[in-house]
DNA sequence: CGATTATATTGACAATTTTCTATATATGTG
DNA sequence: CACATATATAGAAAATTGTCAATATAATCG
């Protein structure tokens, strides 16, 4: 068997036909990433999930009293869940309201049509 | 006005009124975590749309090309994946394909009916 | 069996994240 | 203005995560 034909060989025995078609852009990527990495903790998925049993917007207050973690903490969590678009925050006086963004379950409805 | 009086209006002050219902269980947040932790990394991300996009399985090494991260680096992301329940992988000889667990956007789907 | 190839695991290091205490900022009250 | 209260920020310590080089395991081939 000449040098060609098992070069031919080795190609055939592939593991995967080559791909075409594109990947997610590198900036969707990293919009989903961001998305997922704020509901990837699990304070930070009861905090979600305090805003939408609660069905109504919430103070900082309320929401550290649920929680054994000090307040600075609880603050930071928010932070990230509203740079994430996950949550909005309102100040009414002296309160700061947090709510539930709900058009940021459209991104990820987007990412699970992604994924068909 | 009596001291009493005062504890009324401090109550009365309060920023929200007390809240009733259950949040998610425990178990449930940590499910929750966990899911969106292993798809909070934008390596993660890349390589479940490379998936997507594919329509079919993929073995590691068609995975790795598509990266600039060494083999131990991909192969860690991939059981992230797996063990989250995104991603399964059954071998055929010397490969073990990956591909996209379906399911999984089930979970994804229950936690956006719990933001409603 | 020995050699080769695909993938996983180990162990280490650097970067990031979670948490806290202490302090700052913003708003409201007397 | 001084004081109280709600929330945010800074800075540091501890835990977790992402990465790599080296090595191990598993399957195949001769």
């Amino acid at each position: 068997m000449t040098r060609m034909l098992n070069a031919l060989k080795k190609r055939l025995a592939r593991c995967c036909a080559p791909l075409q078609g594109t990947r997610v852009s590198e900036k969707d990527a990293l919009r989903y990433a961001r998305l997922f990495k704020a509901l990837g903790d699990e304070t930070r998925i009861e905090i979600v999930s305090l805003l939408a049993n609660a069905g109504k917007e919430l103070c900082a207050c309320e929401i550290e009293a649920h929680f054994d973690l000090s307040q600075p903490t609880i603050s930071h969590h928010l932070k990230i869940l509203r740079e994430a678009g996950v949550i909005t925050a309102e100040r009414q006086g002296l309160w700061i309201y947090f709510k539930l963004n709900r058009p940021c379950s459209g991104d990820m409805a987007d990412f699970m049509r992604l994924l068909k």
